[in-house]
DNA sequence: CTGAATACCTTGAATTGCAAGGTATAGTGT
DNA sequence: ACACTATACCTTGCAATTCAAGGTATTCAG
């Protein structure tokens, strides 16, 4: 229903290539806090959005760590669209449910 | 996550009481067709909303049928003032990450 | 050299969402 | 009388989602 943490990964890798652990931190950072997804779900959305070929990975040695950047493919890119469309639309609905006055009668 | 279900029980029987089937069509009406939850959805949700207090129910004949009519208890009330913000948050959050323009630099 | 931060990962449980099926009655058309 | 649709309730079993909790290893600060 929801796909919330699937679409936002893919929204800030769409920007630029970024790897797990820095999704982490971001993903708080551009909700404002208001949504913050820990390491075991941001890992697995990962691991499962490479499998079906969203996204590409790449190691990168960084001061004798290894870091797992992504990117998206094009693949990835229509998975976004599509995601995002179907956020809109429930919002859309959610938000009219809401909005209609308590006094309201249909 | 999403606990949408739930939000939009909540949301319609604060309006008025209703039935099962009713609120099937009644969630696809005031979303404007835009979330459609079968019963498989509406009625383990009903019935655990009652289980944990958020709903009291009462039968009436109508007709030969039964209806098991549905409303909120002070309990549900408080619930759905929850969830209404929960929703406010993600959604806010959210939209903030897909408004960012793709140009646009943190 | 101890502890915190970085960076990766998995596991197990709970919850959620859904399609599919199942029961029974009432009304509608033929 | 007969079949079919709509109403109205319900459950089951699967799959996906989400998360807290834990696990490994390295680097850097005190």
């Amino acid at each position: 229903m929801s796909g919330v943490p699937e679409l936002l990964l893919l929204r800030l890798l769409e920007q630029k290539e970024m790897y797990g652990y820095e999704l982490v931190r971001s993903v708080r950072k551009v909700t404002c806090e208001a949504i913050s997804l820990g390491e075991g779900v941001i890992y697995p959305a990962l691991h499962s959005l490479e499998r079906n070929g969203s996204l590409k990975s790449k190691k990168k040695p960084v001061g004798g760590r290894t870091r797992v950047y992504y990117s998206l493919t094009a693949k990835g890119r229509r998975r976004l669209q599509k995601l995002s469309e179907d956020w809109r639309r429930i919002q859309g609905g959610v938000a009219t449910a809401l909005e209609t006055p308590s006094h309201a009668q249909a």
